[in-house]
DNA sequence: GCTTTAAAAAGTAAGTT
DNA sequence: AACTTACTTTCGAAAGC
């Protein structure tokens, strides 16, 4: 009984110690992605449970934080692509995916949709618009949405469409390759999301 | 619900009433077939010299037969995978035909190929839309990740199979081990996604 | 886990013209 | 801007690394 004892408090001290190594890993990737410190218990909350569940077990460290990182963020509605997190790991996109994938099936997380309204602010700022593209953009998207015409659709591209309808809507014209930029697609993504928001909402753009 | 071993692809998409139905068809099963005996990969690469073979690469042989348009990966243990095969029927039929050639070019095959079904996927449309923000919150099982990937990925327990489904109403099936299971699982959603109001016309 | 095969769905991406 | 080609997701088996 002494030996299972044994056995248990090495266990546990591993995953203690893994734990905190993860913390650390945590705490590089919120800060190098300037994100808020609340971010940080979520994931350490997340990261925790995994590895309580051994779902650690011959995976990188990196990319389960990575993936907890990732997780925590879309609970919280903060918008940050798998992408932006994964290219500060060496795992790639493709293992962090991964990650969370098993972490959402396993820990039965339930992941609320992505919503591109989140993703209006940040390109806005990016490209120094006003608050009311920003405003109008949001209206926009809320209209898409309830018409269906968000549905399978990357979130940063439907913001992006709405934006640059916004900006053009509010002579704060912006191009679409800056916005593409900004949003970090491409520009034939803002093109046909934008025609189809035109075409789909009825929207007339003022001349020229 | 469809007439008793009635196959949903020879269902119409449309009941007199206008209630739309679903329509599905097998694109793919993947098979593996066994000869039971050794078999000498080098001599086949040198006997019929439109296969490909790299040991470095990949430990099978690949071979592609036009009609039916299906690819097998022969091992050295005699057991090969059969691919892209559209029915039960081609699947047969492009075994006989490879282990027939095999033997016409010098390549002894001695017993008879035992094939097992390992999965078919299909394609099906529900011929409705489907309003996949309602079904991600309602469905257990189910993953939808838009910056991902466009489909609904569902997990269904009875049958065992997978869904990708999309907001058009088309669906990929995949995982099933008998025909009946796809049309079986495609109603099935179809009923789920309808108890959940999930569906929303076109 | 990876390697190889095939196939569909819808969205996004990249290279040409 | 259109086209083409290609990659994302799902599944399973084979033999070997």
């Amino acid at each position: 009984r002494l030996r299972r004892l044994q056995a248990k408090l090495r266990a546990t001290t591993s995953i203690e110690k893994n734990i905190e190594q993860a913390a650390r890993e945590i705490t590089r990737l919120i800060e190098a992605l300037n994100l808020p410190r609340s971010v940080i218990d979520t994931a350490m909350m997340i990261y925790r449970q995994a590895a309580e569940k051994g779902l650690v077990r011959g995976r990188s460290l990196e990319s389960m934080a990575a993936a907890a990182v990732y997780a925590a963020c879309r609970i919280r509605g903060i918008p940050r692509s798998i992408d932006d997190i994964a290219e500060l790991v060496k795992g790639g996109r493709k293992e962090v995916a991964r990650c969370y994938r098993l972490i959402v099936r396993e820990l039965r997380l339930r992941m609320p949709i992505v919503d591109p309204v989140r993703y209006v602010s940040r390109i806005t700022s990016a490209l120094r618009l006003s608050p009311a593209v920003e405003k109008r953009a949001a209206e926009i998207l809320i209209r898409a949405r309830k018409m269906g015409l968000t549905a399978g659709k990357d979130p940063a591209g439907l913001a992006a469409a709405a934006i640059y309808i916004a900006a053009l809507e509010l002579g704060e014209r912006r191009t679409q390759k800056e916005i593409a930029a900004a949003a970090g697609v491409t520009e034939v993504t803002v093109r046909n999301r934008y025609k189809e928001l035109v075409q789909k909402l009825n929207i007339t753009l003022p001349a020229q | 619900m469809p007439t008793g071993g009635q196959k949903l692809s020879q269902i119409e998409a449309r009941s007199e009433a206008g209630e739309a139905r679903p329509t599905a068809k097998i694109e793919n099963i993947v098979a593996t077939v066994s000869l039971d005996q050794q078999l000498d990969l080098r001599l086949i690469e040198r006997s019929i010299l439109t296969v490909e073979y790299n040991p470095e690469q990949f430990p099978g042989l690949v071979y592609r037969l036009d009609e039916p348009k299906v690819t097998a990966l022969i091992f050295k243990s005699g057991k090969m995978v059969v691919t892209g095969a559209k029915s039960t029927k081609d699947l047969i039929e492009a075994v006989k035909k490879i282990v027939r050639n095999l033997k016409k070019h010098g390549i002894p095959i001695y017993g008879r190929p035992k094939v097992q079904i390992q999965n078919i996927v299909a394609s099906a449309n529900l011929n409705v839309c489907v309003d996949l923000e309602r079904a991600a919150l309602t469905l257990e099982n189910s993953m939808y990740e838009p910056e991902q990937f466009p489909g609904l990925i569902h997990r269904m327990d009875e049958p065992r199979v997978v869904l990708l489904i999309f907001s058009s109403g088309k669906m990929v099936i995949t995982g099933a081990k008998r025909e009946e299971e796809v049309y079986e699982a495609v109603n099935k959603i179809y009923e789920k996604l309808k108890k959940l109001r999930a569906i929303r016309p076109c």
